[in-house]
DNA sequence: CAAATGACTGTGC
DNA sequence: GGCACAGCCATTT
């Protein structure tokens, strides 16, 4: 698994409860800044191995991304019983709950992080 | 190795 | 605000 492909499950898991993250967000501070569409891959195939909080992942206009009828309204709901409103056309509001990490929080040691390991850094 | 694949994004109209 | 378009790039075929 590349670095790139690690940081980005890891900042996945480090997403609160209560708080949501654009994939290009994500890509970014995973170090790709265009890598959105890396996370969308990676959410498809690790979001169940990983259990990571995929439903805390919007796009940057703050709407639930997945495409399938039943996907997203399960990710509507969960984010719901995180205490987030998510409007009638599945928005929310990205400047009210977007998580934004201090850089200087997750960078350092990147390349020797399990992503097993990240709750315990936080 | 070339081509396809995305739960994306910024820009411009 | 919506829509089309062109980049995007790690991974898989």
């Amino acid at each position: 698994m590349q670095p790139f492909t690690k940081r980005v499950i890891e900042i996945i898991k480090s997403i609160p409860a209560g708080a949501v993250m654009s994939y290009g967000q994500i890509a970014e501070l995973a170090g790709s800044r265009r890598g959105a569409r890396q996370v969308v891959r990676i959410l498809h195939t690790q979001s169940s191995i990983h259990q990571l909080p995929w439903h805390r992942v919007v796009n940057a206009q703050g709407e639930i991304a997945i495409q399938s009828e039943e996907g997203n309204m399960e990710q509507r709901s969960r984010l719901e019983e995180e205490g987030i409103e998510v409007s009638v056309q599945g928005k929310l509001d990205l400047a009210k709950y977007r998580f934004n990490p201090a850089p200087a929080d997750i960078m350092g040691a990147w390349d020797n992080i399990d992503p097993d390991d990240v709750d315990q850094m936080l």
